[in-house]
DNA sequence: GGCCACGCTAAGCGCCCGCTCACCGTCGGC
DNA sequence: GCCGACGGTGAGCGGGCGCTTAGCGTGGCC
C-alpha cells in the first residue's frame, strides 16, 4: 500500500494484480462502460469492441459477463478497504485518523470515479453468492469507521450521540462522492478529500 | 402541500394526480419495478403484469418504457422540491429552516424510498430533452438548500468556509439515503430524520 | 336495438442480447 | 519441420427484448 498507489491521478493503473494482459484490457474496457452506462446497459459486445477484441474473446477469460462484474466488484473493494485500513491504523488521534481515513477514502472515490462508481452502485446486478462475499466486505469497511469513531468518543475527543448511525451517514457521504463527482468539474479529488474530512470532524463532534 | 402529504407512512398514495387509473396502476408498477431492479433490467412486460395487464396494454398509456421513467422522475422531483421549499421557506430562523429542510426531505427519501430510488438513481436512463429538464429541477432542489446556508452564513448563525461545497455534501447525504435505507431495518424515517437534521446542523457549525 | 369509440388482448415482428462452436494463426519444444 | 497448446476470430443459435397491429368486448348515446 504505497503512498504512490494512494494518491489519486491515477498514473498507475490499479489493475496490475489481472493477468494475462488481455484479460486485464476487457476488464478495464468493462469498468469503463459499466460507469457509464451501468451494468445491465452494457453490452458484451461493447465491452470487446473498447478492448479491440471480438465479442467471443471475452468468455476466454471470463465464464460470464457478471464474472466480470464481480472480479471488479471484489478488486474495488478489496483496494477502497486496505486505503481505509491504512488511514485507521496508523498512529496518532482519532481525530488525526478520522480525518486521514475519510480524506483518502474520498480522494479515491473523486480520483478513480469510473471504479469506484461501478463498486458501489452495482451491487444489486450482482447473483445472491457474489453479492454476499461483497457484502461481507462493506462490513469490514463499516466496522472499520466505526471503530475510530469509537476511540474518538472513549478518549473524550468526539461528541456523538448515535455511534452507529453517523458511522453510516459518514460512510454514506463519502460513497456518494462517486455519483456526484465530476472529473471537468472545479473541485479536484484534493480539495474534496480535505473538505470531506473537515464535514465530517464537525459531524463527530471533534474539539 | 398538507402535512398529511408530508408524512412518510405511505398512506396516501402520492400518485393521485395520474389519471385514468389503468395508467396509474402502470406507473405504480413500474416505480417498483425500477427501484427493486433497475430501469435497463426491468422488462416492459414485468411492469404489465404487476399491473395486470398484457404486455400491449402500457402502449395505450405510454409512447415508450423511457416515457414511464420520464413521468415517474418528473412528479417525483416536483413532489421533492415541493417539500424542501415548504421547510426553506417558512418562517423561522436559518437553523430552524436548515433542520426542518433536512429532516422532511431525508423522511421523504426513507419513507418512500422506491419512489426516491428511481428518481435519484435512474436519472441516466433518461435520453438528453428529458434529462435536461429534470437536471434543471435538481439546480432548483440546491439553489433552495444553498439559500437557507447563506441566510444562515449571513445572519452569524452558521460557520461555513465552503458554501456550494457544503450544500453539495448536504444533498448528497439526504440523497444517499434512498440507496441504503431498509423499511425492515431499525431505523424510522423520522429518526433518520432527526439524526440527518442534527449532523447538518453540526456540518454548517450552528450555533 | 344499432353503432361507434375506446380500452384492452393475442399474436407476433424485427432486432439484438448473452453466449457457443468450429476453426485458425502463432509460437515453443523436440 | 512437425505438433500440440493456446489465444483468438467469424458466424450464428436460441431466446427475450421493445413495440405494433388486427381484432374483440363493452358501455354510452341516439
Amino acid at each position: 500500500m504505497s503512498t504512490a498507489e494512494e494518491t489519486t491521478g491515477g498514473e498507475v493503473e490499479p489493475w496490475e494484480e489481472v493477468t494475462p494482459d488481455a484479460a486485464r484490457r476487457l476488464l478495464v474496457a468493462a469498468v469503463e462502460a459499466f460507469a457509464e452506462r451501468g451494468y445491465h446497459a452494457t453490452t458484451t459486445r461493447d465491452i470487446a469492441g473498447r478492448a479491440g477484441m471480438s465479442p467471443a474473446a471475452l468468455y476466454i477469460h471470463y465464464k460470464t459477463k457478471e464474472e466480470l462484474l464481480h472480479r471488479i466488484s471484489r478488486i474495488g473493494h478489496d483496494k477502497a478497504l486496505g486505503i481505509l485500513r491504512a488511514a485507521a491504523r496508523r498512529e496518532g488521534t482519532a481525530k488525526e485518523r478520522l480525518a486521514d481515513a475519510v480524506g483518502s477514502f474520498v480522494r479515491w472515490h473523486a480520483g478513480r470515479r469510473t471504479t469506484a462508481r461501478v463498486v458501489q452502485y452495482e451491487l444489486d446486478a450482482l447473483g445472491p453468492d457474489a453479492r454476499a462475499e461483497i457484502v461481507a466486505l462493506r462490513r469490514q469497511v463499516d466496522a472499520e469507521v466505526r471503530r475510530i469513531i469509537e476511540d474518538g468518543v472513549a478518549a473524550g475527543e468526539f461528541d456523538v450521540l448515535d455511534v452507529r448511525g453517523t458511522t453510516l451517514a459518514v460512510l454514506s457521504l463519502c460513497i456518494d462522492v462517486a455519483r456526484w463527482f465530476n472529473v471537468d468539474g472545479p473541485r479536484t479529488p484534493e480539495e474534496v478529500g480535505a473538505l470531506y474530512a473537515d464535514l465530517v470532524l464537525r459531524m463527530v463532534g471533534a474539539r
